[in-house]
DNA sequence: ACCAGTGCCGTTTTT
DNA sequence: CGGCACTGGT
């Protein structure tokens, strides 16, 4: 291929991005614009033109899935083999980095990486042998806790307590550390944080990779947190150009650390002159677009960009406003069936919704009708509990200090060890600072159970030598086979799904070993920790996507149903409080809407059943701030309500769910407007004549209140 | 060792 | 309302 074919059909602005000079650049790539094509386009023009040669490139992504995706894309545009190039997430990388110089990064060679479950219960248990109080220190808390200040780059020396309780969760902090360092066991965050330390301290180790890495491509750059950047910076020191692509629109990830701030401080502190702006969007129509940009620009604080196509407008947006959550559901199924029949596929339209309660009705909606559908979110496979306890086999064949697999599996299936002969095996590995293995070993421990005891080390002993010579998928049948795995599910009655998983397990490591560098048991074992498998149940089946706003980003589908719109659900409640969290929340709606490439409907409900009570919500402020004539209100008038009284708004069809009407005309369910507060939909109802009182739920503005219907100057009737 | 009953809690999530 | 984690009983 040559370089004009790589470039053609390039927009002005890919091009420039694609072909910009080794230094440092910020690429501001919207929704839609083409952005991995500028990611994939970049190394391949860069590998063509003789700049660099694979071994230079390091691109950096979230995902496997965005990994994989780039490393598809480039071996299509250029005949090379790929394999010295390092693509892969910030984990996999770090993970790559750590293997090969465990010795340096204080680790042992089959150090084993837990996913947030098995750091969860390391915690776990770390508070019970403390005898720490699970009410003060809830172990939640504390695994937050840890990988906060992991992931700001802290270890618990360097955290600085600025109360009794901070200084109690720091020592824990290091008693965690403690642990971990004794399992031979290294979490998520550890990944990192391990990595970035080896590469400070070993100036040997951080030349050879800084001279090798000569271009950096990180995706997502405003989802990176602190710890990344750091990393990234660290790695590239000042000879490597760092190709930076991200959308600070599309942050929706602050919650779990990201730092949009980055963007801003890779601007300065590299002095970025190259800063490349992708607006023309090639995905949605023009009032899709239209409806985004207005939405977004309520947002404060943002690098600016403005979404454009040559696409013509389309269609308005429809808007439906259910009475109840059923309601707008079998709004939702019709819909969806009448689309399907004009001819679209199930699987190129998609419900999505805020938070994944949400998909109960409307998955109960579709189940009655017979519509094919898929929810994203549920467990992945390598999270399922009978792989796990496979997984854990293996890790203990492979690390016999890694205390949790040794506790998952050392009787399941059950072996005659109880409660007491495992709390006695862990006092005493807590007394010589030992791992339960070695206590396990040693253990003497009294008649029958030490009996069985001794049993199962012989056993994981005996699957050691077994599995030598073996290929990994025969391990893992062996392993099968002699746990008793097998033979457990296989007598369960309900245990032949499970079963098949465990068949399944045999596959995934053969085709692991199809595709690995390393194809050691423990590579096995790290690559099921980092790539936990596919979120999504049987795909290749036409069917309809249910997911929330979240995984739905960097997804797109001909037709959108955004749902619930409503204030305290989208905005969410908990975010709408801080101006921080409403942008948020309101990125996480421009990320909604530019999903969609033809049809997008934005739906709501007067009511909705929500931890066991009937909720009144207000629609969404996210309704307003889209011009309304981009909307289609499918059926009802688009209510226009005056301030300056307390007047019944818009629907007035909504129909009383209390016998307990008053003669005032006012009714649970009703929206009413208030001078002072705005819009809000009566909640509850106390009283009458006189005296009555109503409960207003205002939304996030001012939230839920009780009003006097007597005090005339807070609240006018005037229907 | 297992099960039923109780009580609590309730965004978003990748690695 | 519904899922789960934990408790106490058998």
């Amino acid at each position: 291929m040559t370089s004009r074919s790589l470039l053609e059909g390039l927009n002005p602005e890919q091009l420039a991005a694609v072909t910009l000079p080794k230094q440092a650049a910020l690429i501001l790539a919207g929704a839609g614009s083409g952005k991995t094509r500028v990611l994939t386009t970049r190394i391949a023009w860069l590998l063509q033109t003789g700049q660099v040669s694979p071994q230079g490139i390091l691109a950096v992504t979230f995902t496997n899935k965005a990994a994989k995706e780039m490393l598809t894309r480039i071996s299509a545009m250029l005949p090379i083999n790929t394999r010295g190039m390092w693509i892969g997430t910030f984990h996999g990388i770090c993970n790559r980095l750590l293997r090969a110089h465990h010795r340096e990064a204080g680790l042992p060679e089959a150090f084993q990486i837990m996913d947030s479950q098995d750091q969860l219960s390391l915690i776990k248990r770390l508070l019970k042998a403390l005898n720490i109080d699970d009410e003060k220190y809830p172990a939640k808390q504390l695994q937050h806790f840890i990988n906060g200040n992991k992931e700001a780059g802290l270890r618990a020396a360097q955290v600085v307590p600025y109360d009794d309780f901070t200084k109690r969760l720091v020592e824990l902090y290091a008693a965690y550390e403690e642990q971990c360092q004794r399992e031979g066991a290294v979490d998520f965050a550890e990944l990192l944080l391990r990595c970035f330390e080896l590469l400070t301290r070993n100036a040997m180790l951080r030349d050879h990779y800084r001279e090798r890495f000569q271009h950096i491509l990180v995706d997502e750059f405003q989802d990176t947190n602190k710890l990344q950047y750091l990393w990234l910076k660290l790695i590239a020191g000042d000879q490597a150009a760092i190709f930076a692509v991200g959308d600070d629109d599309q942050s929706i990830y602050a919650f779990r650390g990201a730092q949009v701030g980055n963007m801003f401080d890779f601007e300065r502190d590299y002095q970025v002159k190259n800063v490349i702006k992708l607006e023309q969007n090639y995905r949605s129509f023009g009032n899709i677009l239209d409806a985004a940009n207005t939405l977004i620009q309520h947002n404060g604080t943002r690098l600016g960009k403005n979404l454009w196509t040559s696409a013509g407008s389309g269609q308005p947006l429809r808007v439906y406003e259910g009475s109840t959550d059923l309601d707008e559901a079998a709004f939702l199924v019709e819909e969806v069936k009448q689309l399907h029949r004009e001819g679209l596929a199930l699987q190129n339209m998609a419900i999505l919704y805020r938070s994944n309660a949400q998909s109960r009705v409307i998955e109960h909606q579709l189940f009655s009708t017979g519509v094919p559908y898929r929810v994203y979110g549920g467990l992945r496979f390598f999270e399922r509990q009978e792989i796990k306890h496979a997984l854990a086999y293996l890790r203990l064949i492979a690390n016999n200090d890694d205390d949790g697999a040794l506790l998952r599996v050392i009787n399941f299936p059950t072996r005659g060890i109880g409660a007491r002969t495992i709390e006695s095996i862990q006092s005493n590995a807590r007394l010589s600072r030992a791992s339960l293995w070695q206590a396990a070993c040693s253990g003497g421990g009294s008649g029958r159970s030490g009996a069985a005891v001794a049993q199962f080390v012989n056993l994981i002993e005996d699957m050691r030598r077994r599995s030598e010579g073996l290929t990994l998928p025969e391990q893992v049948d062996m392993m099968l086979d002699q746990s008793g795995l097998r033979a457990f599910y296989h007598s369960e009655k309900d245990g032949q799904d499970r079963l098949d998983n465990l068949n399944e397990l045999i596959n995934a490591a053969m085709n692991y070993l199809a595709e690995a560098d390393d194809r050691s048991l423990t590579g096995f074992l790290a690559h099921a920790s980092l790539e936990a498998g596919d979120h999504q149940a049987d795909a290749g089946a036409d069917a309809l996507q249910l997911m929330t706003v979240h995984s739905a980003k960097g997804l797109e589908f001909d037709a959108v149903f955004i749902t619930g719109l409503e204030e305290g659900l989208f905005p969410h409640e908990n975010a709408s409080l801080d101006p921080a969290g409403l942008e948020e929340e309101r990125r996480l709606m421009y990320v909604a809407i530019t999903r969609a490439r033809q049809k997008l409907y934005l739906t709501l409900s007067q009511s909705r059943m929500l931890h066991g009570q009937t909720r009144y919500n207000v629609g969404s402020r996210f309704l307003i701030e889209i011009p309304a004539n981009l909307l289609h209100w499918l059926n009802k008038a688009q209510p226009a309500p005056k301030m300056g009284g307390f007047a019944p708004a818009g629907n007035s069809s909504a129909r009383p769910t209390r016998s307990a009407q008053a003669e005032h005309g006012f009714h649970i369910g009703q929206s009413v407007l208030h001078a002072k507060f705005g819009v809000g939909v009566i909640i509850d109802c106390e009283g009458s004549g006189g005296g009555a009182h109503v409960q207003v739920n205002f939304g996030g503005s001012h939230g839920i209140k009780w009003l006097t219907l007597r005090s005339v100057d807070m609240l006018t009737a005037s229907s």
